[in-house]
DNA sequence: TGTTAGCACTCGCACGTGGCGAGTGCTAAT
DNA sequence: ATTAGCACTCGCCACGTGCGAGTGCTAACA
């Protein structure tokens, strides 16, 4: 791999993991000092321009220190970077979040965001878990009023969704219960697209004299599961940007804020290059986003599995001197986690 | 009020006009000029220093232009500003999303928040209507699996919300049929208080061997009815905060950003110096405000009314230099029209 | 041949200086 | 009472200077 010999590894490792916490250009005096390696400034600066010429690293300006080069950051992630395991705590702490809230996959979403941010100092982006392929677990109908009833869709990832149905004439509560019971025989474990004509045909019979009920309750049931729209996303820790020296001029921070705020550009983003394989952890870097707005960010991203089916995104973001480490740790603890507890509850 | 003639007023009106516009200092060149009034920037500069001497106006240093004071803004809020109307095309832009969302209240409120910024260009917080005197309108249990079923609940302002239970042993479908007729028999149209001793031993009669199952979701649905902490609170346009010059610091705008990250935060927020009319829209400016953070910013606020019950809080926080003028416009169209489109609809 | 000390050079940055301009208060004339 | 005129203040910006961190190159050394 580029053929570096240890020295070189060494220094261009010294020089990220330095840069990583400061911010700063680093000098190859710096390194001597800092970085007990055995050798001289001056062996180090004839290393460090060997760096440059491989494209590693690169001088913000002449006569100042190194700093890695997009590709130095990828070479970091492809082959240097060690993992670096979850204490106790954070890993209890995971786990407990993801127990507590995992049947109420909103506020778990919610939580998973806060806990990603929490942990790393970056931003985190997560939506909820896409319905496609999702089973009708269990739909009723409940009385509101003379025109109106609330209909509600359970799925089998334990995903809840309402939404009011508006009728000329809403049936009454008995009605309510028999239509409720002929749905859920004739819905139940069916995904969408397994709603066919017979079937329909079947219900509109069972429906009788309610029949005017079916379609919209049918209509709702689909645009539920099926909308893209419908997928809630959830940031947290957006304010550590401002943290980040990167972002110091505010007008580059901005564009940030605004997408941040934005739930079609945080889908755009979490969707960004295409699939992902479950349980891998994809790092973009810099230029390799497609996205204009983070072509000097890197994204770490991953896709998470609830059932065996349907699966949202988790992804962090951050300037390209991000602490990858860190952040994949974490983020692979938790896509651990999730898997662990929902394997567990056989879900 | 303070007997300023005419001319002072006028002098303070275009001052505060102007610093609202451009944050910059106004010198008495500047208004003669800009401001027809007729007299010469001498004149000017005397009214000023008697501005000056009433406390209404300052300079940040000697010899450079006048700025309002917070006593500045205090008058102009009480007694200069001329609301501004909305136009015909906000005014339907905001009733339209307020019928499409009528019905969907956690969706009505992220837009409403969304509208809010989007008009003002101020940071908008809103919160669900809190649902202390709420009556249950429905309750429905709807089986999950052997182990847990969910409990939904209907409350007469439209909410909906729903928990999963978890039991040991969790009844079939059609004793949970049974089970939710008589709990709406026993529960419809009934506070949370009002859920006493002997309404209690009537249900557990009823459920019978199913008894077990009766505590947990009555304790649940007290839950959910009365946790404040259960009000969720939206916010939106944020990222404006960062397009105000006074939050250049980066530093001053991080602690803002924080808050506004915070759910408690913004729970203090909306609830700052307590209670509040229904209909009356305050302002709180600078020092004025009881928390820390806000003490160089202004917070306009009000509460709004779904129903004749319950109500949610909707706030605008900006910096002292605020449009007070249109954001008031703007939250108040808010406000009728919320009242007008709930009345229509007999909510 | 690889390593290192020494040195001249580069360049960003912090700092002090001075001129400019917007603004003021005061005074004297209208 | 109003205003022209004037001396004065002060923030801001452009500019020059010195400093320090860092470099590349060369020559000496193991």
């Amino acid at each position: 791999m580029l053929g570096l010999n240890e020295r070189k590894f060494k220094i261009l490792e010294a020089i990220i993991n330095d840069y990583i916490q400061t911010a700063e250009p680093i000098g190859s005096r710096t390194i001597a000092k800092k970085y007990g390696l055995g050798i001289s400034s001056a062996t180090i600066r004839n290393e460090m321009s060997d760096l440059e010429d491989l494209g590693l690293i690169t001088q913000p300006h002449t006569s100042s220190g190194r700093i890695p080069s997009a590709s130095g950051y990828r070479f970091y992630v492809d082959s240097m970077m060690s993992s670096r395991p979850l204490t106790q705590e954070e890993a209890m702490f995971l786990q407990r979040m993801i127990i507590d809230n995992i049947y109420q996959i909103e506020y778990m979403m919610q939580e998973t965001a806060k806990a990603l941010a929490g942990l790393t100092r970056y931003p985190a982006i997560v939506s909820e878990p896409k319905l496609i392929k999702t089973k009708i677990k269990h739909v009723q109908l409940v009385p509101l009023d003379e025109k109106s009833l609330l209909l509600v869709l359970v799925t089998d990832n334990k995903t809840v969704k309402n939404q009011v149905v508006n009728l000329n004439a809403a049936p009454g509560y008995d009605t309510l219960t028999r239509l409720s019971q002929a749905l859920n025989y004739s819905l139940a474990g069916k995904t969408v697209k397994e709603i066919n004509r017979s079937l329909i045909d079947s219900l509109l019979n069972i429906f009788g004299q309610q029949a005017h009920v079916l379609m919209p309750v049918l209509g709702i049931i689909a645009d539920m599961i099926q909308a893209e729209d419908d997928v809630r996303v959830f940031t947290s820790g957006v304010k550590n940007i401002l943290t980040f020296p990167e972002f110091a001029d505010i007008r580059k921070a901005e564009a940030i804020f605004h997408a941040l705020e934005d739930r079609e550009m945080l889908i755009a983003i979490l969707e960004q290059s295409g699939n992902l394989s479950p349980d891998s952890i994809q790092i973009t870097i810099g230029e390799e986003n497609s996205l204009a707005l983070l072509k000097n960010c890197s994204l770490i991203r991953a896709n998470y599995t609830i059932d065996n089916q349907s699966t949202g995104s988790i992804a962090l973001i951050g300037p390209m001197r991000m602490d990858y480490a860190q952040a994949v740790s974490v983020l692979s603890g938790i896509l651990l986690n999730i898997k662990h507890v929902t394997h567990a509850l056989g879900l």
